[in-house]
DNA sequence: CTGTGTGCAAACACTTTGCAGGTGT
DNA sequence: ACACCTGCAAAGTGTTTGCACACAG
């Protein structure tokens, strides 16, 4: 049994081969997903329409989270911590974008460093971007 | 002569209602404005697809910045430093999301902290985007 | 007068919703 | 058997492009 089987198991949700591509389309890379690049990838064994709903899915029970990706696109990456669940995403590592390439990935050994806001403010989420040139492309 | 045609004078751009009237708006707001914002506030008097253009004609010209906006929509506010030009825009501050409000405000006084990225990693550009609740819905 | 800005129409991209039928458990 | 998932059609939203006319300089 493969770990797209598994998760699906985990987290009580049914076996079908739309999840299942999809959850192994996000192992098999290191970065983020868009919805297009999953359509370009699964090619056209399914719809449009699912995909969005497949990830909306796995975003509300905690398997993937959503990635601020410049200005514009949304982009997809699997929530390697045991933090989130289908009550709320606890993500606090950066996110860094190469421009050379596009990809975008998780650089999970990096924190979000603590910021003192001014007098009033209420921190809840923190979300960091970093855009630049990734090792490959360089 | 308001500032809205200073700054239009400065940046060798020609007078019209629209750039005036959008000027105006966001000098009156100190928070960041979206394009649908700017419909709303402008009324009928400008096509959609005029602001649009003068968005673009002002982010280009080192007059207005985009904001990330959670994952999504696209917000604009002014570059307050004179570190923006034509050629490129040179941002470190942190942008604040009111998740009650939905404002979003520029928190000038507080520099994105500097973060050491892996080897390999070339950084360009950061962007930091911390959501909770501002002080007017506190 | 000339080049740029604007309005209108249309196309395009992205995402959501409703419904009928198919599938996992 | 039943609830849930999928595909298809369609609509909603956000953004861009082409073209003709209007207007600032």
């Amino acid at each position: 049994m493969n770990i797209a089987r598994n998760t699906l198991k985990e987290y009580s949700l049914r076996q079908t081969g739309c999840r299942e591509d999809i959850l192994n389309a996000f192992t098999s890379h290191e970065y983020a997903l868009s919805h297009s690049d999953l359509e370009n990838q699964l090619g056209e064994r399914f719809d449009r329409v699912t995909i969005y709903r497949t990830l909306k899915t796995f975003v509300d029970k905690g398997i993937l989270h959503k990635v601020l990706d410049d200005v514009g696109g949304t982009k997809y990456a699997l929530c390697r911590t045991s933090e989130c669940s289908h009550e709320e995403h606890h993500h606090d590592h950066v996110h860094f974008k190469c421009t050379t390439c596009g990809n975008t990935t998780c650089i999970e050994s990096i924190h979000i460093p603590t910021i003192n806001l001014p007098q009033g403010y209420v921190r809840k989420e923190v979300n960091m971007l970093v855009q630049g040139v990734c090792p490959n492309c360089n």
